[in-house]
DNA sequence: CCGTATCCCCCGCGATACTG
DNA sequence: CAGTATCGCGGGGGATACGG
């Protein structure tokens, strides 16, 4: 057995919606994240996806699956229980995850303060003149 | 002066649709690589970006220089000639989309693959029998 | 050449409610 | 617990046409 789930292991604050790198649907960078130690039951997923409805985490699932990226296993118990695991290929792409997160600690900042003043001045754009051929 | 881009740098056969890694916008990643070599003019880019609409790749350069990833250069001239270059910041994009596509040259057959034994075949979900307390 | 201006469609995503 | 069923919207993206 693996640890918990950190509840709050996504940033709700981090304007990840500013992000400029997707990985696949909106949800499975951090599903892959969440599967990184081991298998995971689905309530386990949707605790630190939150606001993620189950009809949302149940696409992005069924998705990854059918792309060889998850694996689904169903326990024949009652309660039922439902382990979803990456397959190699889901943790090839790992690294990509892991690389985006870190342009993003590196300069996401960068990028929003140049949206923010852009935001905030009158638009200066650059003009150049073109090299005069008189004196 | 920079080489002229080839038209044909992104194969449309390619099913980037499939392709779970996206920079920015759906055309972004694909202006940062046609700017690596150095400033290009709008039309220059419109060429090997085929399909996309004067409409739409106005929005994507408009966005990524309000994001700070590119600058745009108006010359006075007649007829009229505009530059889009990368900033540092845009630059330093091009090392996640190495990434991407070189995780994509590395995966994505398998991750087809995949999907397309998954669509022609009648899923066969895992079960797996609990142990059971019985002899 | 370098864009704008409209119109429109699709569908990803969410809200809500219900079931084996 | 682990989903399914419905409904609906918002907006990214394309088609087409026009302007400085």
């Amino acid at each position: 057995m693996v640890e918990p789930l950190d509840p709050e292991m996504f940033d709700p604050v981090c304007p990840s919606s500013a992000l400029p790198v997707q990985i696949g649907d909106k949800w499975t960078a951090m599903v892959v994240l969440c599967l990184e130690a081991g298998p995971r039951r689905f309530t386990e997923l949707k605790t630190p996806l939150r606001g993620v409805t189950p009809k949302v985490l149940t696409q992005t699932l069924r998705a990854m699956e059918r792309d060889g990226l998850v694996t689904r296993t169903a326990y024949d118990e009652n309660p039922p229980r439902v382990e979803y695991e990456l397959t190699p290929l889901g943790r090839s792409l790992l690294d990509l995850v892991a690389a985006a997160r870190a342009w993003s600690r590196e300069h996401l900042p960068a990028l929003l303060e140049a949206r923010a003043a852009h935001d905030s001045s009158p638009h200066a754009s650059r003009l150049k003149r073109s090299p005069d051929s008189r004196a």
